[in-house]
DNA sequence: GCAAAAGTGTTGACGCTACACCCATGG
DNA sequence: CCATGGGTGTAGCGTCAACACTTTTGC
């Protein structure tokens, strides 16, 4: 094994991955179960050399558990000295990632013993303070929605009724808004995101015990 | 000289920092004059063992420019692998910094020739990506104005005039708002801002050549 | 008295909330 | 034919952009 030397002092650097997901109309997060310390946590792990951090992200995704992911995004370091307890001082780059439903066959690899998803308000005590990145993670995907309600669409499958659209909305939206009125949502996805080019109607139809609903699909 | 050796890879990590003021109503932005390839760049450098990323940042300001800054905020990594010319890959966490006026003696160390301030829109070709971070972070500093226009007190001193106050905003925000309308904007301060009690009335004047303007300070 | 900056009152247009209402289907 | 979820129309209220206006000072 070949050992690297320096003359500066180096700290490590991670990426840490809080996966957010819907089922059974709840908002879900995907965790690992470390081998190295047999407890549960959000997947991660080093950067290596020549990779950018998003590179380094969407691989230990795929490593660790089988998902390639629609959508990606840092959104704040953790550096605390003492936030790892093991003796090297690690900065973790945290991403906020969406997946469209759990439907997945996920895979436990070499360094995790096993993968699931979580309902987000029965998130066992995680390794490291991968439970305050948690918090900081649904907060801030909380106020991204409410600047920008695109962030809707990596949620959904293909195609998606405005039912289902707007339950998703209310599956993560803290807030009281007037979009958790139908008539109101509907508005919205008319003018705003429909005339933005971002939702378009498919033609297909979903059938159930009563009137079917139009099909949509996120536009690209 | 001790060396550090480690059975992995490490990056490097480093802070660079983008302050901006206000300087004869116009955005500026200080930058030091490197002595390793004697380049304009924004201040900056290396996390030392034990201190947080936000520790880092304040030191180098302090060290390579004697400020000491009342807003600091992380807002994007730096990770391209080829970004920083010298033989490591750096990672870099780049920080908004504001500070109230121009008025404060810069003082240059041993890593920095010179320090000045220089206006936004006249940055000379600087070393590394550092213009490419400066794009992003007035970018970023006029988005997050716009979320919330608290973001305007740490460009002022102590005491202050509303119509300063108001010049402040308008050296910044890019987009049309009705809040550059002097009327509306005085009803924001005295609705949202003095409601929220981030601005008080000292009792203290200011004289000019017209009629004087009531003194304003942000409450602690 | 006049120029210039500080500071105030008010309205009309617009957008959004909230509610009531029709439509299509399965059982 | 009725229960249920899909889908639509619109009144009225509140907000705020825009403009006109008054006040206070120096020269």
């Amino acid at each position: 094994m070949a050992f690297f030397e320096s003359e500066f002092w180096h700290p490590s650097v991670a990426t840490d991955i809080v996966l957010f997901t819907i089922r059974n109309k709840k908002l879900c997060i995907l965790l690992v179960k470390r081998k190295d310390n047999n407890r549960w946590a959000i997947p991660g792990g080093f950067l290596t050399k020549g990779e950018t951090l998003k590179e380094c992200a969407v691989r230990e995704l795929r490593e660790e558990t089988g998902i390639e992911v629609p959508f990606l995004r840092q959104f704040e370091n953790f550096s605390n000295p003492n936030r790892d307890t093991r003796k090297h001082q690690v900065i973790s780059v945290a991403f906020i990632g969406i997946h469209p439903s759990g439907k997945l066959k996920l895979k436990a690899d070499t360094d995790v013993s096993d993968v699931d998803w979580f309902f987000y308000d029965k998130i066992p005590e995680l390794a490291f303070d991968h439970n305050e990145i948690c918090i900081k993670a649904r907060d801030k995907l909380n106020s991204l929605l409410n600047e920008n309600a695109e962030l809707l669409f990596p949620f959904l499958d293909k195609e998606f009724t405005l039912t289902e659209l707007q339950e998703t909305l209310m599956c993560i939206t803290t807030q009281p808004s007037s979009l958790k009125e139908k008539r109101n949502f509907r508005k919205w996805v008319f003018e705003y995101a429909s005339g933005k080019g971002l939702v378009i109607e498919t033609g297909n139809i979903r059938k159930g015990n009563h009137r079917p609903a139009k099909l949509y699909s996120k536009n690209i």
